[in-house]
RNA sequence: GCCUCCGUAGCUCAGGGGUAGAGCGCUCCCUUGGUAAGGGCGAGGUCAUGAGUUCAAAUCUCAUCGGAGGCUCCA
């Protein structure tokens, strides 16, 4: 009998042991191939839960194995610890940032060590250090120095809930991304990135293995449209209007202009006449705020200002309005209007009854499409028309020069020097400076107003402690005098850096954290770099893994990383491309979600059959608008398969079958209803506190094991989807690592074995070894598990009928072990121990799989007949294709068949990758 | 409205032109000195629906229905 499986024990102690002994050490070696594996860095909130759990250890998992498979792996963990948070504790809690967010990264670290990771903890980066910072900061002044960071005026979001400006990308629908307070627009002088000049090479991601929804969203969120600057002249004189269409195949058809209420040219050109209706406008559009100009299906509103303008193509003479349709965020803040083929446009000129004229005509149509019948624009191909001469030019659905009427009216336009060819980004620079505490200061000064970088040497600005907190709308640091005061005439800058400044470039500083020379070792890069595979939330696709590729790229172009190209090329490693982008590889797991759940509220009417209900009628209502008197039945859906329904009634439950035709209403789905649209209980929900649904990771440990924890997160989720908690399902990991416990510690079976089924046991384990690689190559941790737990009952099955003797049972056993090191590092540590093998396993080889010994020698011979399945014959797995025939049409399916009469055809399909041959015969 | 991805057993998920799979759950039986447990047997699926391509469709194509995520006065 052996000794049980106690968790704590064995996972406290080789966590001290691997500490003790190094192991998880990482260092340059350039005779071994490297791997960078790095995994979102968490923020030092408190408390790790369980989506850090569910993002690092299969990302350890994958590591771990890369390692056992010979490559030098570099896995580093730190804190991105700047930020927010501490600034808001420091306020409500009266406790000092630092304090707050040393406290959060002690009690975190221990948190992350309960994980066993293989973490290589020497390497820790903590982005809120004065050994960090500094480097943040000389970025800064590196950017400056090469004209990618610069100071300048620009209608910037600002926060009143945090009294701070954001970048673009910290805003959604107008709204703060962290606290969900609304922003309002600025116009303020502030720090900036040129982002902008990257535009294009963002774009591309040729190099980059990455999900393809990540990419899309980058690719949105950058916006770029290809199209055409016209300049319209006004009557006010040197005013002239600039704006980007998409559309010039249309500038013919402009019958007015608009301008955003906040436009520069508003106050030159309104008239007199129209000067109170336009302020009052404007005033009003003021106060409104982005979510509230976003609403859909708002009506268009707007006012005229009185004022001309003349449209180049044409000459002719159209009048300026000013709406809040149009966004002083997006191009040039001005539109020429086209009315009959831009639906916006449409709807404003419809309210304010202002001219329509069709200059695409739709290529099906017969007759010429007339204004007055619209009920919206055109916007489809067509044939150009009232467009003088370029009138009969083709306008297909292409974008850009690929339509032929716009690549001819752009040609046009640079040939009469009307307008030019132009690509308009919806990506604006990034907005870098913060009125805030808790940030890296940025290292300027002032002298009268004249900008300068504080000398290297003098670097870093340190972050006084000393500061009164209170946000008041500036940073707290423009209170402290030691600070910005460097003499009577120079001012220190007192913004800091965004936090997504710190984390942009944090996998650099994990190369060498203690360096006081320069960010990063040249050695060190020219070895680790770039990560090869990158592993975080999706959350960030176009905040943080936007600027982590415009960072290294601007890094590559001012020469950052020239030392490490000369130390690549020197060891013989071509640098080309290497610094281009800072993670070759990148996948975002899924959420872990809560269990909540809930099913539609119904209420069925219909007769009664034998105990349940056969309904005629089911409506979806409210949970408490049972109408009085109402006689069927009324509960929630808990369940449902196929026209079946469970209700739950106040407790009972009770089983109502739809019939075909029944009457099925519910008021939130248009249209004909069926019983496929009727939810039951799959309701899920993110986990969050206020809904008290959150799983804490060091209870599950205290209750399960770490071992458990990881596996069950690994095997009962698509990692990369992510899904539903279930505590109920950790029984499944915690079943299979007692049952390989106790295979591993009942110690070798005391029989001879039987040859047959140890190499039948041997067959099984190297289709295990394929299996386990394809999913942890794949990031599918759930079927590398599901197949390890297939082959402990196979293993398990053979032992207990003394099929195994001493000899396979160990190697067996070897391999087993190996196998789950990455999944279940402690209890595989243990039983590798106690088997008596060599410390540790985790240093060990990856078990090599041998396809010559995954075959299969009998197989099953499928006979189908007209492509359904009929009988089996057992025959060789190499089984040539006229023996299988013969076989098959001998066989007594196929004779019955048959029934006597030819085949029209046979087919004979080979077993291939552990699937069965096949013989389909054609009756 | 547009873009991506997805619908397979009660649940969570594999597979993916050629016999429908895993874990958990469930039924029944055994064990009750491995015990908030263990062992064994078993049941469960028209692979969302409809049409097409094919000797053969869960798999490919199209449509419909449903779900998840993203974008959206983007000129």
């Amino acid at each position: 009998m052996s000794e049980n499986y106690q968790p704590h024990e064995i996972e406290v102690k080789w966590q001290q042991r691997w500490d003790e002994t190094e192991i998880y050490r990482s260092q340059v070696d350039w005779d071994r191939p490297k791997h960078y594996a790095l995994t979102m860095l968490p923020y030092p909130s408190g408390d790790l839960h369980i989506g850090h759990w569910f993002a690092m250890t299969p990302s350890d998992a994958r590591a771990r194995w890369m390692r056992m498979r010979g490559y030098n792996v570099l896995f580093p963990m730190g804190f991105d610890a700047f930020g927010l948070p501490a600034e808001q504790a420091a306020i409500s809690r009266n406790i000092h940032p630092w304090k707050w967010t040393y406290s959060n990264i002690e009690r975190m670290r221990d948190q992350l060590r309960s994980m066993g990771a293989m973490f290589d903890w020497e390497r820790e980066a903590i982005s809120c250090t004065p050994e960090y910072y500094r480097w943040s900061e000389w970025f800064f002044k590196k950017f400056y120095e090469n004209g990618v960071a610069y100071r300048g005026s620009a209608l910037v979001n600002w926060s009143e809930s945090l009294q701070t400006v954001l970048a673009n990308e910290q805003v959604i629908d107008g709204r703060d991304e962290r606290t969900g307070q609304p922003v309002v627009h600025k116009m303020m002088e502030q720090w900036f990135f040129a982002i902008t000049k990257y535009a294009d090479e963002l774009l591309d991601f040729d190099i980059l293995d990455w999900p393809e929804p990540i990419k899309i969203m980058q690719t949105n969120w950058i916006g770029r449209s290809e199209g055409a600057r016209v300049s319209f002249r006004t009557e006010v004189g040197a005013h002239p209007i600039e704006i980007f269409t998409t559309r010039p195949d249309t500038l013919w058809g402009s019958t007015f202009m608009v301008l955003a209420p906040e436009h520069d040219l508003v106050g030159v050109i309104t008239t007199k006449e129209e000067r109170a209706a336009v302020e009052a406008y404007v005033q009003q559009t003021a106060v409104e705020t982005e979510i509230e100009r976003m609403l859909e299906d708002r009506e268009k509103t707007g006012v005229f200002t009185g004022a001309y303008a003349i449209n180049p193509v044409n000459d002719e003479r159209i009048p300026i309005w000013i709406a809040d349709y149009v966004m002083i965020t997006y191009g040039t803040g001005a539109i020429m209007a086209v009315p009959a083929h831009d639906q916006r446009d449409f709807e404003f000129a419809r309210a304010q009854d202002l001219p329509i004229r069709v200059v695409i005509q739709p290529a099906e149509m017969e007759d010429l499409l007339g204004a007055e019948d619209m009920a919206e624009a055109y916007d489809g191909p067509g044939t150009m028309v009232n467009s003088d001469v370029m009138d009969g030019s083709m306008s297909t659905k292409d974008k850009g020069r690929a339509n032929p009427a716009i690549g001819r009216v752009i040609d046009w336009l640079e040939a009469t020097g009307k307008g030019e060819e132009s690509v308009n980004y919806r990506l604006h620079d990034w907005l870098i400076s913060r009125q805030r505490y808790w940030g890296s200061p940025i290292p300027a000064t002032y002298d009268d107003g004249a900008i300068e970088m504080v000398a290297d040497e003098d670097l870093p600005v340190v972050l006084p402690e000393d500061v009164d907190f209170m946000p008041t709308g500036r940073s707290p640091l423009t209170y402290h005098e030691p600070f910005f005061k460097v003499d009577d005439s120079v001012r220190r800058e007192t913004d800091t850096l965004d936090t997504f400044m710190c984390s942009s470039w944090y996998q650099l500083r994990y190369l060498s954290p203690d360096n006081d020379k320069a960010p990063f070792d040249a050695e060190e890069a020219a070895y680790w770099l770039p990560v090869d595979v990158y592993t975080g939330g999706a959350e960030h696709a176009v905040m943080h893994l936007l600027y982590t590729r415009f960072f290294t790229k601007v890094l590559r172009d001012i020469g950052v990383f020239d030392a490490a190209s000369a130390v690549m090329r020197q060891k013989g490693r071509d640098p080309e491309r290497a610094f281009d982008e800072p993670m070759v590889v990148l996948r975002n797991q899924g959420q872990v979600l809560g269990a909540e759940r809930q099913g539609d509220y119904v209420l069925c009417s219909g007769r009664f059959l034998g105990g349940k209900m056969l309904a005629n009628r089911v409506e979806v209502v409210g949970w408490n608008e049972v109408p009085a008197g109402f006689d069927g039945y009324f509960g929630e859906i808990v369940h449902r398969t196929e026209n079946v329904i469970r209700l739950d009634m106040a407790g009972v439950t009770q089983l109502v079958e739809i019939l075909p035709d029944a009457e099925i209403i519910i008021p939130e789905i248009a249209g004909e209803n069926n019983v496929n649209q009727l939810r039951h209980h799959l309701e899920i929900q993110r986990m969050s506190k206020s809904k008290g649904n959150v799983v804490n990771p060091d209870e599950l440990v205290e209750k399960y094991g770490a071992d458990a924890v990881r596996c069950y997160l690994m095997f009962n989720f698509d990692w990369q989807k992510g899904g539903p908690w279930n505590e109920n399902n950790i029984k499944g990991p915690q079943g299979w690592l007692h049952d390989i416990w106790e295979i591993a510690t009942d110690g070798a079976p005391e029989v001879e074995g039987d040859p047959a089924g140890e190499r039948d046991i041997e067959r099984k384990l190297h289709q295990t070894i394929a299996v386990v690689n394809r999913g942890l190559e794949e990031f599918s941790f759930n079927t590398a598990i599901a197949e390890q737990m297939k082959f402990k009952n196979s293993l398990k099955g053979a032992l207990r009928e003394r099929q195994i003797g001493p000899a396979t049972w160990k190697s067996v056993m070897n391999q087993l072990i190996r196998l789950m090191a990455p999944f279940a590092p402690h209890i595989a540590e243990e039983l590798w121990e106690r088997l008596g093998f060599e410390y540790s396993v985790h240093l060990a080889s990856w078990p090599a799989y041998d396809a010559e010994l995954a075959r299969e020698e009998q197989v099953e011979l499928v006979v189908l007949i007209n492509g359904k399945p009929r009988g089996t014959i057992e025959v060789a797995v190499d089984i040539e294709r006229e023996r299988a025939l013969e076989l098959a049409l001998a066989s007594e399916a196929a004779q019955r068949g048959l029934a006597g009469k030819a085949p029209k055809r046979t087919i004979f399909i080979p077993g291939r990758n552990g699937s069965d041959p096949k013989v389909n015969i054609v009756v």
